[in-house]
DNA sequence: ATGGATGCAAACCATTTGCAGTGTA
DNA sequence: TACACTGCAAATGGTTTGCATCCAT
């Protein structure tokens, strides 16, 4: 995704207006490496478009996240979860339901460690998402009544 | 981590107070494999302790964090992050300071996917944790100072 | 023209905090 | 006994929502 043509034509695509509000919340994010809090854009943004509302960031960010423009840095879900399980292990995530499940699989335990200049790492975290087995029984008999 | 002696004798390793609330705690998160929030532990106890109030398991499932005997299931910052880039990548999160890196490593795209009855998986990302240049450098100068 | 988007302010929800009283070590 | 913990209620901070107005199509 780059040029203002190719993001027009992905929105018209979609069938969703593109707002100037759209556009510059993309482009700010797109030119950003650092991975901002809608807080963080919106702050950023306000010299240039001063009548931004912070709310408009944050339903922006959840159009563009819908229509596949952006993605979130992880947080399945709003509240804290909790496991008395402190060994290595990783997780499933139901996108759905939210449901977690623990993962113990060696395998994934012992993952090269990737370059990343200066940072010193002290463990990893795998993440499985996709729909657990009563979530994914719903969308197809969801699927079934549409059809 | 299972019996009342060696919960006791941890918290005592730990110079921390073992209260009434903290075991109740404890035993709850322990005895269930479902990740449950503040408010669901709250929830599931407040039959058997009435009194307990909900800002008490919040703080004590900090100290039980601090003291190492639960982990939270990632979500490393408060607030949503977002990143433009929407093909598969993965990331390193500074434990200090939230600093967010991206990690393009095709070695970390293609993982073997875990046994998990049911689950009908769309993806996975991998989130490294560790200091990042700036705070271990921070790190170091403190230890120097407290030395 | 019109349906969806914006902006404002209020609402919401998870989490934290201040403080008086209580319990653990 | 002393200090840390609890419980309550109020505060906080991120995010969402209702509604009147505005704008992209």
């Amino acid at each position: 995704m780059k040029n203002r043509d190719e993001i027009k034509a992905f929105f018209r695509g979609k069938g969703v207006p593109l707002t100037h509000q759209r556009l510059a919340v993309y482009e700010e994010l797109a030119a950003r490496r650092d991975h901002p809090s809608a807080e963080a854009l919106h702050e950023a943004l306000k010299t240039d478009y001063p009548s931004l509302s912070l709310a408009t960031v944050y339903k922006t960010l959840q159009t563009l996240h819908q229509i596949g423009m952006v993605a979130r840095v992880d947080s399945p879900t709003s509240q804290a979860r909790f496991d008395a399980i402190v060994a290595t292990h990783h997780h499933a995530v139901c996108t759905s339901c939210g449901r977690i499940e623990d993962l113990f699989d060696p395998r994934l335990d012992a993952l090269p460690e990737p370059k990343a200049p200066g940072f010193r790492f002290s463990g990893h975290s795998v993440h499985f998402h996709g729909l657990c087995a009563a979530c994914a029984k719903a969308v197809r008999s969801n699927r079934r009544k549409e059809a």
